[in-house]
Order: C-alpha cells, then structure tokens, then sequence
DNA sequence: CTTGACCGTGGAGTATAGTCCAGGGTTTAT
DNA sequence: ATAAACCCTGGACTATACTCCACGGTCAAG
C-alpha cells in the first residue's frame, strides 16, 4: 500500500504520517522496487490507534511509550499494569472536571454564573 | 499587589503570568508610582479562573474568547449561551470516549486488550 | 514522449504555550 | 552605601505537533 491509501484508510495527511515515522512511531516500512514505501494492513491498524489515543489525550511521546510496552515487551508485564493504572487514575480526574464543569455551564445557561461576581471584579477593576 | 504575591496567590510563575498579559488575557494593570505594576484581587480571581479553565482542556484563545464574552457584552447574551451550550456537547463528547477507554484499560489489565490482535499484526508486519 | 498524478527527501515555517536571560531600575536591611 | 531581593522590558529559546515547499524521481494515459 503507497501513502495515498494509507491516508484514506486513516484520514491522516501525508505530512503527518511521514511526521509520524520520522519521529520513530511507525517502525520499519518495506520499499517497492521503485524506492516507494509499502504500508501494511498493520500499518492502518497502528494509525487508527494513534489516533484514538491521541482523541483521549495521550501526547506523542505517551503513546509511544505504551506502543514501546506493548510491542517490545509484550503483553501485560508490571510496567504496563502501572502505566495503565495511573492512566486510570488520571481520566477518573478528567471526567470528574469535566462534569464539574458542565454543571457550571448549566448554571451559567441558568443565570448563575458561579464566577459572575469574579468576572465583574475583574472588569471593574482593571 | 506586586507580581510576586500574585504568583503566590495564583501558583503561576512571572513569565506565565507576563505571557498572558502580553497576549491580552488580563486587560489593563495599574502602575505604582515607581512603574512597577498593581494587580488587583479581579486579577487574582480571573487567574484561578483561567487555570480552571485549561485544566478544563481550553485553549488560551478559547479562554479570551470566553472571557471576552463574559466582559464586553456583558452576562448571558444569545452568542455565550450558544458557545456554551456548544462547549457542552464537547464535553459530554469527550466523557464518553474518557468513559470507553477506561473500559479498554479495564479489559486490558483484565488480559483482553482489544488492540492485542492489531499490535501484533503491526510489529510482525513491520 | 510528454503531461499529470503520484512518490521521495530535506529543510523551513507555523501555532500554541510557555521559559529563560540580559541589561537595567527600585527597595529594604545592615 | 552596598548587597539581597524585588521589579521592568525585550528578545531569544524550547517543546509539541504538525504543515508547507522545493526539487527531483516514477508511473500510467493518450
């Protein structure tokens, strides 16, 4: 598979994937007779997760620790457990923000701004 | 108040706290008559306030955005309640993916890491 | 056999969000 | 009166994550 499919199949710009490579994430990739890269079925399914990872927040550097964890270690040793443990931890901490922060959003769209008297301060006093 | 308290108040280092002056963020600052700057208790709130708002997953623009919403047209006009109610679908978004990976570390640590099949594809194919 | 679509490399440029430093003035304590 | 601790500005630098560009090779169609 050329770069042209592999965008398709991962909504990815060129730029980003080869990006993606040059920084180490993508592994080895087979040439073409031609000198062209040859992309794997592995290669869209790596992409597909990258993405995912990033949505949720993972940096580049997060995710290629845990595809380091993964690929060179193998499955589940003490260190992934952790890794995945803190993670946990982590998105508990982020949804509770962000359901703390909807219900400030609701209060506002109610007229309740809870930072209402904060926010005139602020403006008032310059 | 000098720079040094408001760090103090806000957790903020100077430069952070100078960097948002300088794009804007915090409107304007009175002088001492020595030339050094006079922050207010408003700065203080609208700091926390914009800490808040990034742990949240808002962008600086975002925030001046926000901000300029709540101060300039004052409280709740029709384009804040839209922005708002927007933010709201992003953040149930993001719940519910924060929701579903926490699942997929769960399975993982459980020894059924939904990836497994995928990740080894990829790092056989390579 | 040339035109257009594709591929490659290397390097420069962008946006976001700071962080650090040099060079200089001010205030407080000894 | 001088050191320590504080303040100012301007500008350079960093990290993350791309994005764009120039220049050149490859391939398929007409």
């Amino acid at each position: 598979m050329q770069i042209g499919a592999l965008c398709q199949s991962t909504g990815m710009s060129k730029d980003t994937i080869r990006f993606y490579e040059k920084i180490g994430l993508l592994g080895d990739i087979k040439r073409k007779a031609n000198g062209y890269k040859d992309y794997s079925q592995g290669h869209v399914e790596q992409l597909k997760l990258l993405k995912h990872a990033k949505e949720l927040g993972f940096t580049l550097n997060e995710i290629k620790e845990l595809a380091g964890l993964f690929l060179s270690k193998k499955l589940p040793p003490q260190a992934m457990n952790d890794y995945l443990k803190k993670k946990e931890v982590e998105i508990d901490k982020k949804i509770a923000r962000l359901q703390a922060f909807k219900q400030e959003i609701k209060d506002t769209l109610a007229g309740n701004c809870i930072y209402k008297e904060q926010l005139i301060k602020a403006s008032a006093e310059g």
